[in-house]
DNA sequence: TTTTCTGCAAACGATTTGCATACAC
DNA sequence: GTGTATGCAAATCGTTTGCAGAAAA
């Protein structure tokens, strides 16, 4: 259960939208699928490139990323620090979304999963006829260390 | 009760930090008393004042808008359009915070108010040991007329 | 082959900054 | 007067785009 996507979902989903199965695309996903949990910015994925082997482009890399969130891979996110961030998608639509606390203080991103929007999500549909297709919430205070 | 602030709250907190009470930043501050519940960037705030009255700097008007929020008169907000936007924070605490609805195919934005939050910052705070200060919720859907 | 990619450099838009002048205190 | 604010223009930063050559299908 709760599994996690693979190269072979990347070439699936491209196939389906006549784009093509790059290195440099995989490279870029490989590096998310190593890193589950961490919050990437395209500066970052460039610096661990290079890091590690290939050169690729920032612009092929602001590129992939955009293409990974359209494709639903990764998702898309801003922490308020200037820059847009992605993580892995969770494949599985059961495991709901987590919630992130960030710290004002030292800045860290915490985790934090919990299904009690759901009832506030159902409550905003009627009141608000509004149809609800994706949430983000974001607490901001002081980690245990920063306190 | 729910009152609001005044330009006598604006000269009493720029005060205490030993910042001037300039024209420039009263009619910024007036503008968002005029206008509560809109969510207006730094470049409608240049463009209101444009056309009414006074030229300012669009250089004042960031750094205004910056200097209101630290005071705790403005909140600055992020809805993924690509700049910040600010409207009045609410003076009194028992008022609670309002989530925003945006609408993704029109961009619309919709405001509602809800404390079902109360719960769920409780028990963050406990679990993770983290002290909030703030929280920040977002739905994305589609409002009555795009659906 | 045909179409989609990549890399580079230039373009962009929002925001910030340096600096000389103007103004609030 | 003294120190903070303003306005302007230039600088910055993340991100996007145009285009020619490279590579996947």
């Amino acid at each position: 259960m709760s599994a996690n996507f693979t190269l072979g979902d990347l070439k699936q989903r491209l196939q389906e939208r006549q784009h093509k199965l790059t290195p440099q695309r995989q490279h870029i996903l490989q590096i998310f699928l190593d890193r589950s949990g961490e919050h990437l910015s395209a500066e970052d994925v460039h610096a661990i490139l290079r890091n590690s082997h290939s050169e690729i482009g920032l612009a092929t890399v602001y590129r992939s990323l955009e293409l990974l969130n359209e494709l639903g891979i990764l998702q898309k996110m801003e922490f308020g620090d200037g820059c847009s961030r992605y993580e892995v998608k969770q494949m599985d639509p059961e495991t709901h979304q987590h919630h992130h606390l960030i710290c004002l203080k030292c800045g860290k991103v915490i985790e934090f999963s919990d299904d009690l929007l759901e009832d506030l999500e159902q409550d905003i549909s009627e009141k608000c006829s509004f149809k609800i297709v994706d949430h983000q919430v974001k607490f901001f205070g002081y980690c245990k260390e920063c306190q």
